[in-house]
DNA sequence: CTTGGCACTCGACCGAGCGGAGTGCCAGGC
DNA sequence: GCCTGGCACTCCGCTCGGTCGAGTGCCAAG
């Protein structure tokens, strides 16, 4: 048996199936690609390629479509990634370096990424318990309310509102901020927790029941996880691709607004070392609102380490060569930006 | 002629249209409301209702649809609002209260809103330029960056990095820092521009230049539009009642997606001083990508004052008093959260 | 292992025909 | 002057049968 051949034709029937939206059959296999066998040789292997699961025909005498196996097969095998044009990344590139911000970094590349696929894109903020606090800011409000704002490493600002009590003096919050960034300055934000407990002991004994309701609320709006937060942008292209999802798109719509599911799927990712990006293929993509929906994601960051991910989210017959490599182009461009 | 009943009929027109999704014809709008004429009465009204522009035919010897004109009278004189159930109510008022934020509230809003009406929801932030500020912080990054947040008297966090002069030592940051709140502190944030312009004569001469590089860069940022902002939730329900929108639902998502032409729709908006409330109906939103599409608002603040608005987006064929029920309600909640 | 031939299957498309819902109009009644 | 029943007409939606063509699986021969 020729094993090298059946798999040419798979990657026939996927790159042909992708361009046309149209199941193919074994006649125009052999006529757009050359394979320089028969139509008959060529449905030999197709019957092959069915058995394994590989491809399948939705009905009988209906041409041949890829499976999410296939789509895995030639995703890992058979495809080679197709560089975006020089036009392509110098827009991105002076798009990117036009960003005042961290948000302002994220909304463009979130941006780009969907123009440039023509798909979903979403881009994941910098992970809050992989940073080291930078700077932490307390600004009191009055009527027992104080605005904490937290900066990270990564150029990440959170904000949040908490309830103090109102007998709290500016002195004490003074002294509070200047031993909170000194304690907690460059140390990981996984460990600020711990350290709020013991920070307290440090105060005169007449402060601390005020520095405990501070302490006290961080802890709370750390523990509550807004923990992680993503942009989103070209939700729009779904319906443009409506056929491509055989039902419809509303589940799809679901999963994406229920942003939790689509956090979860992209911190499951982790790259292939060798393409540097992440795929999941229909059903892959455990939520059943995803099974016709692929999504190409990959990690960015700076110095190397990846901080947090971004992808696009499209139908499963997507043309994968030149998404994947716009995903890790985009990729690219975000960190040395980061980075720099 | 008998102009009561014209509009009756008129009403049960949109009503029963409303419900069962088909145009509806003389015979069943007899059966199903007691008009207590014949159906070729019916008819005879229906004919003029059609020459007037209020109700159309898709084909002939098709029932009778309403016409965004016929939506239109309906909205304004025929329809009478459905109150929401106690337990919508309850609902409302402790996922509201709940919130521990002004971005916490507007969430929880959003995602309320879409909920209950099974339509796209969203929400204004508090108008900046309506707004006084509160409080404004310089919080120095190191290595030429600054970050600026400023509190609005809505609750409502801006924050931006800034480009600024190294030099910059602490001593003039603490003082400009000073001087801002000083002079901003409960004035508009439209005279803060004005106001930027002549700090930096109060300084040092050897200072200015430093100041100066700081309130450059904050008019620049006040200059450039990120201005107004805006939640969403509920785009799912979009593609659910997806049959409504005659072309496609992409057009609608597009609007959507560019925020830019919601914010400008919303904010042309007043609310009818009877209702509270603010309808537009399919080709009244000016945006023809809507033109299927309904939009009801309704202003929300603290102390009757309108500070932003929100509501909902749906299909032209909507229920009416239900929704704007909904929006009236939900806006109301939201204003005594705020004002509280 | 490949190939041409062949019978078979089944969806897509077309056109005809039918039924039904709904209309507009008209003439008669209150 | 308005309402009503009756009636002819229109046109959509549906079904049915038939045809066409693409595509398949299998087989026997090279």
């Amino acid at each position: 048996m020729n094993t090298d051949r059946r798999l040419s034709v798979l990657r026939a029937i996927v790159e042909d199936y992708v361009s046309t939206r149209e199941p193919v059959g074994s006649k125009v296999l052999v006529e757009r690609h050359n394979l320089g066998v028969s139509p008959a040789t060529i449905r030999n292997d197709m019957a092959v390629l069915e058995d394994e699961g590989y491809i399948a025909q939705p009905h009988t005498s209906a041409g041949r479509v890829p499976t999410d196996k296939g789509y895995r097969i030639f995703v890992d095998k058979l495809s080679t990634v197709k560089p975006l044009s020089t036009a392509e990344r110098r827009a991105i590139s002076t798009l990117l370096s036009e960003a005042v911000d961290l948000d302002d970094v994220l909304e463009r590349t979130v941006r780009a990424l969907a123009r440039l696929t023509n798909q979903v894109a979403v881009v994941q903020y910098p992970s809050l318990s992989r940073s080291t606090v930078r700077h932490v800011e307390l600004v009191p409000l009055g009527s027992g309310r104080m605005l904490v704002v937290l900066i990270t490493d990564t150029g990440r600002v959170e904000q949040r509102t908490v309830d103090v009590d109102p007998a709290l003096t500016d002195d004490v919050v003074g002294e509070l901020r200047a031993r909170l960034n000194a304690a907690a300055s460059g140390r990981p934000l996984s460990v600020v927790g711990s350290l709020l407990e013991t920070l307290p002991e440090v105060f005169r004994p007449e402060d601390r029941p005020l520095v405990r309701s501070v302490t006290g609320a961080l802890e709370d709006s750390l523990a509550t996880e807004r923990e992680d937060r993503m942009v989103l942008a070209g939700t729009a292209n779904l319906a443009r691709s409506g056929t491509d999802f055989p039902s419809s798109i509303s589940p799809v719509l679901e999963a994406i607004e229920e942003q939790v599911v689509l956090l979860r799927l992209l911190s499951d990712m982790a790259d292939d070392p060798a393409s540097g990006v992440s795929v999941r293929i229909g059903h892959e993509n455990l939520h059943e609102g995803l099974a016709d929906a692929s999504v190409v994601t990959s990690g960015y960051g700076s110095g190397g380490e990846v901080i947090a991910r971004l992808g696009v989210l499209g139908p499963t017959r997507m043309d994968y060569p030149t998404t994947i490599a716009a995903v890790r182009a985009v990729a690219r461009y975000v960190s040395r930006i980061i980075s720099g």
